[in-house]
DNA sequence: ACGCTTAACATAGCAACGTTATGTATTCTG
DNA sequence: CAGAATACATAACGTTGCTATGTTAAGCGT
């Protein structure tokens, strides 16, 4: 055969790809193998171009994701567990807005919508859990709450990453989720109390906002 | 002085690349202007380039979209109305995908800001009219209720218009919009009524979508 | 073990992009 | 009615993503 692609690079350039993005840097082809050593056409033989850059980039940005949810554990409270993957959400979208921006832009492709599909499913074994505590009514669909609770949170996080609203618009993040569960069986006060918990975003260079 | 600007260029312009965008061809400063008579130079003197004129294409989208929901009149059910101004969004937001996308990517400027706090303004009259209905709780902030509202539209909006969720999506709208009203004192049952009555989006090529 | 095949990569060039410099024409002003 | 300033066309410049071409090196069959 020939020889074979190294892992390496592509993880290198993924990475500066990433910085870059972070550090509001334009990123083109030129500009991201600069000082690298490797050549412009390193981007094609990883990538097939720079739309597979972006679309590498994409689930990059959903491994991260996957990563910072993994970091929530399970506590007695379910409710607050679900409220806390919502909060691990939104401190990756602060984390790296434009990566965040990059994700659900324009080139979403079939790939996304499985990577977007997977981190959707840990919200729904959230809810299931809940459910089977008693939390929600049996007659709620775990996948339609956690699409709804997907809907603020991504709502919340777009307007407030990059967008219109100042950080401080994090705290809607409380009352949205807790009405939501609320109007799917638990007890208003009980849920209130289960979110404020649960609600912990990381805001970079801002400490963190508690609910 | 000099020759005067026409402002019909101006909206052949806007009007075009509007159009450009509504059929997925890419706007390109010279795919622009060609076929229109005028040159490239036009670009530039009446946006002052091609970051003026996404800039006054984002303005163009918020003009449309108060034009829309300026068709949304007051009934007897403000709570109807406060639902048909989120609903008329969204339809906004689903007739020209692209455009919504550009009102909210990258550049925000102050511009942008003012215009999408005039949007905003709209909803909070309609909550503070629903508040003198005695719908909600006196201690209601009418601005923190219509940002909430704004989060759970422009979320459900941006997943919806070219992002992952189906159309038939839409119909969360309904449930998460009466569980934030439940949560701000309207009976519960009261408010699904005046939200199923409100909710109704118009989907492109697809019909209208009742709540 | 050796040569052929094939993939990885560098170099150079292409069309198209946004922008700017230059020149011309037009229209308001003094 | 002349002067000046602005609208606009034309053309060029640097940079973009991409591709064609050439070279090098790794893996397999004999």
């Amino acid at each position: 055969m020939a020889r074979s692609k190294d892992p390496a690079v592509r993880a290198l350039l993924l990475e500066r790809a990433a910085h870059m993005l972070r550090t509001r840097q334009p990123v083109t082809l030129r500009s991201l193998v600069d000082g690298t050593g490797v050549s412009t056409m390193a981007v094609y033989t990883y990538f097939g171009g720079m739309d597979g850059l972006w679309t590498a980039l994409r689930q990059e940005g959903f491994r991260r994701l996957a990563a910072r949810l993994d970091t929530v554990d399970a506590t007695a409270d379910s409710v607050r567990d679900l409220t806390a993957l919502g909060a691990a959400y939104m401190s990756n979208a602060l984390a790296d807005p434009d990566i965040y921006r990059v994700m659900f832009d324009a080139g979403f492709d079939l790939e996304d919508a499985a990577a977007a599909d997977a981190t959707l499913h840990r919200l729904v074994d959230a809810v299931e859990r809940a459910k089977g505590d008693g939390r929600f009514r049996p007659d709620v669909d775990a996948v339609e709450l956690a699409t709804r609770s997907w809907v603020i949170g991504h709502g919340l996080a777009s307007l407030v990453a990059g967008g219109p609203l100042p950080d401080a618009a994090l705290a809607h993040g409380v009352p949205l989720l807790a009405a939501l569960f609320a109007s799917a069986g638990d007890d208003p006060v009980r849920s209130r109390r289960s979110v404020e918990a649960g609600w912990v975003v990381e805001v970079p260079e801002s400490g963190v906002l508690v609910g």
